[in-house]
DNA sequence: CCCTGATTCGC
DNA sequence: GCGAATCAGG
């Protein structure tokens, strides 16, 4: 599907609604990627939208070169029966989006005051004992996030399952990772 | 990890 | 012109 007019039109209303891209990607339609929606943003030249001043100072060199686009996933023949009505009704594809984007934000907080007892603050992962793992039962698919005093005796490893994506289970990789890497050392 | 926009370059 | 892959940053 090309960009047509219409699509072209609703592109930059969004984009300068604020919009991002990937919620613009979103309303256009299924074929249409984040990526496609910046490229055409780029070439219609709409970027810097409702920013008075240069916040990002475009200083990146981008020596990329060395990696080439492999394959293609091939012509995605999307043959879609736009049988010369170019102007369909769109009232609004009522925006299945549930996950809230752009600025991360918690919009919906659900209360807890409903609880008698106040949460451990710092809750931990409680490992069975028969779950438990020395230093040298782990694997490659063990967690291995470290729980007590390595010199003590009770040190042991949690030992779930862990992620393709790394050396820890769900919970502790959220706990490694959220939000503090990419730091300086 | 999630996400954002920016850029390059084969098509 | 298009957009996937990639980069850089939060």
């Amino acid at each position: 599907m090309g960009w047509t007019d219409e699509r072209v039109e609703l592109l930059k209303k969004l984009w300068m609604e604020g919009l991002s891209a990937s919620q613009i990607a979103g309303e256009l339609g299924e074929g249409v990627t984040r990526n496609a929606v910046i490229g055409k943003v780029h070439r219609l030249k709409l970027s810097a939208r409702a920013k008075p001043a240069n916040t990002t100072p475009r200083a990146r060199p981008a020596p990329r070169q060395a990696p080439r686009r492999p394959a293609g996933p091939g012509t995605v023949s999307a043959s879609s029966s736009m049988g010369g009505m170019a102007s369909a009704a769109k009232p609004r594809p009522t925006m299945p989006r549930p996950q809230v984007m752009g600025a991360t934000a918690l919009a919906i907080t659900p209360e807890f005051e409903t609880s008698p007892y106040v949460a451990p603050a710092t809750q931990e992962l409680f490992i069975p004992e028969d779950k438990r793992l020395s230093l040298l039962q782990l694997n490659e698919h063990t967690c291995k996030w470290p729980i007590g005093d390595p010199l003590s005796k009770d040190f042991y490893f949690c030992g779930q399952h862990s992620l393709e994506t790394g050396p820890y289970c769900e919970f502790h990789s959220r706990r490694a990772y959220h939000q503090l890497d990419k730091k300086k050392r």
